[in-house]
DNA sequence: TCAATAGTTCAACATATTTTGAACTAAGGA
DNA sequence: TCCTTAGTTCAAAATATGTTGAACTATTGA
């Protein structure tokens, strides 16, 4: 069992059939990085909206809690099914709130601190904070 | 025109149609006032899922440059038609982040400050600053 | 080379959020 | 008393978001 390939950029064909080969087969883009937004377009709607959400809020506070520690999707299991957590990395990954890097069969999540701090001076500290207080991993399920 | 009575909390009579008196009258909430949550009833999660949309966002950036200066709804009626501003105003409303308090006719809206500054610290703060660089009252509509 | 592991994608469904206009109410002023 | 003003409510439609399982792929290790 395990997680966290997240979505392939959309190479789109025919729309909602992405990422297929001329052949049919479908291209996965494991070996190249995956599509993370520039600091400058990085939106803060978009940044808040993505971290309005229980999964979401708790999988950063477990980054934060957890800084300088390589995180492979795997480690989040707890916060939801495989795919449903692909689903949340995902969104992360395109709000540029966290980075996701390639190594080997897995991926390490980390959260784009700087980027975020330059940006939006105070607002992840702020967050990060407040969540201390708020149900982590084994809480989470039966609370939201 | 104008706007933001909000909506009046949910005496429920039957399920789906609220506020109705035995004679099948609505029945407003003008001269008592609207439900606010509790300081320690806001939830981190929702206020952030309420802000992290470009109007509420927009209303907040509003209020938070204008703090000191009663408010009233519509003042807002840039950001959205009435009915819509009546539903974002509740939202925030709901979620802690703003108090109404009614004035005759018209409601006052403004920031919970104090109560998000101790509960959350420096949350509103970086949120309203980050948000100064951002479209603004007339270049909400085409922007989004 | 082959199996196992890690993670993604798709499609379908379920649910929640936004947006509208028409109907409405409550307070205040003429 | 009646009109105007300010704002709410409802119901319906449109849209977006979250959740699932089955099918899939890429890399690694045996």
């Amino acid at each position: 069992m395990s997680i966290c390939f997240e979505r392939a950029p959309a190479i789109v064909v025919s729309a909602g059939r992405a990422n297929l080969e001329p052949t049919g087969q479908r291209r996965y883009l494991r070996t190249m990085s995956l599509p993370h937004p520039n600091p400058d377009q990085i939106s803060l709607a978009n940044v808040l909206a993505v971290l309005g959400d229980q999964t979401r809020l708790a999988i950063v506070g477990y980054l934060a809690r957890n800084e300088g520690v390589a995180m492979s999707c795997g480690q989040f299991l707890d916060f939801g099914s495989k795919t449903n957590l692909s689903y949340h990395l995902a969104k992360l990954r395109e709000a540029g709130i966290t980075r996701t890097e390639v190594s080997g069969t897995s991926r390490l999540i980390s959260l784009r601190r700087d980027d975020l701090d330059s940006r939006f001076p105070g607002l992840l500290d702020s967050i990060v904070t407040a969540a201390r207080g708020l149900p982590q991993l084994e809480r989470l399920r039966e609370d939201s």
